[in-house]
DNA sequence: GGGAGTAATTGACCTAACTCAAAGTGTTCT
DNA sequence: AGAACACTTTGAGTTAGGTCAATTACTCCC
């Protein structure tokens, strides 16, 4: 059964009407290039789906989308910073992820049916993303099917990346979730120890790991005070990763 | 960063070797052409998959594969139960997801790099899989482009349901997570309310849910003695979703 | 059918984490 | 620069839910 959604009074900003302007700085091409959605097509169709396409600017804050709205495009990261969340009939407002410069996001909904926003989207910085409509990348697609393969292994990465998220949520502990939660972060490799960028604001990393802000704020402050972890803002070093995990067993 | 493996301790039953036996029950077969990965396939292409494919028999809490084994092959559920799991490096078995017959599991692995199988499989119940050798499946999409379409609607809505789960997940009281569940068993479009079968054992959802079975026994007997649901055995009737919905905003 | 083993329930106790409140620290806007 | 606002931290009190222990109910075998 679904559950309907009936809290809708928090946001007074409007959903963002587009601002037209070319893609076509060096820098932003070459990171949508270098995206596995797009990294396989030739010149000609890239160029062709970037005309199709609208570059929007969105301010702090600012809605891109609202959940159960008909999804006829999605995106790609040029700048910022977006997060994704959902929103329950209490009006409990759950984030459940965080976008990157580089990252495309409602592309799953490519092939839902109808093709919703299965969440809301709204920029955590002045960000500014590629709007790319559902049906040109669909034709693209179609007409070239050797293009599949590679959206078939984007989409089945993005369905492990379930399994991950399941084996943090299912740790019972709040500190114990933190704590897999910051190793992950770490980049693959650094088992000598690293720094790591919240990529949140605090207080919606804990909303995304299932605990209120003055726990997560109380944990750290423990990690902190025991030399696991040195505390920056956002920026988190973590010495001994090794030892981090073993604490959490 | 990933987390190495250390605890492999408690299962003793060897991983199966396969029982050689045709797929050619009438049940069976059209139990996997309703499949979405396997509908849009003529005949003579099945027909081909199936011949490559062996079927298993497993018995109760037979391990079919461990976590982190290289996959060469996925699954199709001919019948019986099976559950997927993780195991923690302190040896916490944590239950991802349960499959019934007529699914197909570990098929996303199938464009993994390196393919290796993402969690333990072991049957529920005696049960009998279909197992298909990756490699097979992804020729044919190859040689016939047209299929990868099915292919990709199949994984985007895998990858749509990570959201789903997360939005249970971050729900941070155990009362409400519980009902969250049981309202997402509920058959579509029974708002009347309706009867609901854990896919599970109680323990099981219980750590799916991130809880104690004591918890969960609790919380269930508590929304029992207050008539929202009635229990019998692993069947649930849930006579007034609406109001269940209501306690738990 | 009886015994072993597993799953579920119930009770008592205790602690992790929530709630509310207040103060501190940044950040943005004018 | 200063006001307004959002985010973070800290403290105190309370409670949901974890832990441990004991009982009951199933299930599977022999």
């Amino acid at each position: 059964m679904a559950l309907t959604q009936t809290a809708e009074t928090r946001y007074t900003k409007p959903v963002l009407v587009a601002v037209n302007k070319p893609f076509d700085d060096e820098d932003g091409l070459k990171a949508l290039r270098s995206h596995p959605l797009f990294s396989e097509l030739d010149g000609k169709d890239l160029q062709h789906l970037i005309q199709q396409s609208r570059r929007i600017r969105l301010g702090h804050h600012q809605l891109l989308y609202r959940q159960d709205m008909p999804a006829h495009h999605f995106f790609f990261v040029i700048s910022g910073r977006l997060r994704l969340y959902r929103l329950d009939s209490s009006g409990i407002d759950r984030t459940l992820d965080s976008i990157a410069p580089g990252d495309c996001f409602a592309e799953v909904m490519i092939y839902a049916d109808p093709p919703r926003y299965a969440c809301y989207a709204e920029a955590l910085k002045s960000s500014e993303v590629l709007m790319i409509p559902v049906k040109a990348y669909q034709d693209m697609l179609e007409s070239n099917p050797k293009y599949a393969q590679a959206a078939l292994r984007h989409y089945a990465k993005r369905a492990v990346s379930r399994f991950h998220d399941l084996e943090i949520m299912t740790v019972q502990n709040a500190r114990d979730r933190l704590i897999r939660y910051l190793i992950d972060l770490l980049p693959n490799g650094a088992e000598e120890g690293g720094e790591v960028e919240l990529p949140l604001p605090k207080c919606l990393v804990a909303s995304r790991l299932a605990m209120q802000p003055e726990t997560f704020s109380r944990i750290l402050a423990d990690l902190k005070s025991n030399g696991l972890v040195r505390v920056n803002r956002s920026r988190l070093f973590i010495s001994d990763p090794q030892r981090l995990i073993e604490i959490s067993q």
